[in-house]
DNA sequence: TAATCCTACGGGAACTGTAT
DNA sequence: ATACAGTTCCCGTAGGATTA
């Protein structure tokens, strides 16, 4: 079967560390390039997730993940300090950061909303990015993340105060980038459920935001 | 087909007004 | 003060439509 097919394939890569893959990657080995993709293709999806999670356009965000990833499967040096996954998680979250910031730029963006920075409006749309919701404020540049982190911690809690456990526990497995299954069999509920949750925990960020941008 | 959105329904808790 | 009916809000659920 096809799993078989793919666990022989990829068996001399499973036992490597990314370190070592990229290496391999760097010599020439596409093998090791689809490898690592792959591998990493949940942690893109996660990464994703926050930025779309109040509607901005799934698969623009991914796209835009991956190519942060391959960006930072090609540029990985290994005499850096940081781990791979630390270095990658940094380019991705750039590289989504950036495209959103094309998309929204120069678009009208109503006074009242810049909290859908983070969320690629790429039309009339109105969305706005989980994250940016959550943080309430707009991300010019990697270092002003860093700064935003302490405010998002702050803003995190008092979100989560306003989800209810069930919703709590959706958003946190939805976030962690698992699937609508996944997330029923994990906590023991129809898929219906989920979906439910989501679509409840997506309108109190957006009340949330609102409130929030009114206030600021 | 899976994910997502929209709308409506039912149960329960909290609150309110009122009659006793 | 107590009891009770009516109202409102929140949570979870369900069906169906839409989107990717």
């Amino acid at each position: 079967m096809n799993l078989n097919i793919e666990v022989k394939h990829n068996e001399k890569y499973e036992i490597m560390e990314d370190e070592q893959l990229i290496e391999s990657v760097h010599n020439g080995e596409s093998e090791a390039l689809d490898y690592l993709i792959h591998k990493y293709r949940n942690f893109v999806r996660a990464k994703a997730r926050s930025y779309f999670l109040i509607g901005a356009d799934k698969e623009d965000i991914i796209q835009e993940g991956m190519i942060g990833l391959y960006k930072a499967i090609r540029d990985y040096k290994e005499d850096k300090l940081t781990s791979f996954k630390a270095f990658a998680e940094l380019c991705i979250t750039r590289q989504i950061i950036t495209a959103i910031k094309t998309a929204t730029r120069q678009k009208h963006i109503p006074l009242n909303s810049y909290v859908s920075l983070d969320k690629p409006i790429y039309d009339e749309e109105s969305d706005r990015t989980l994250m940016d919701v959550i943080t309430g404020a707009k991300i010019l540049n990697p270092e002003e993340l860093i700064i935003n982190r302490e405010k998002y911690d702050n803003i995190e809690g008092k979100i989560t105060e306003l989800l209810s456990d069930l919703e709590r526990k959706v958003l946190a497995l939805y976030l962690d980038g698992q699937s609508y299954q996944e997330i029923s069999e994990e906590l023991n509920r129809h898929v219906k459920s989920i979906d439910n949750a989501l679509q409840r925990v997506k309108r109190k960020l957006e009340r949330y935001l609102e409130v929030r941008e009114f206030s600021m």
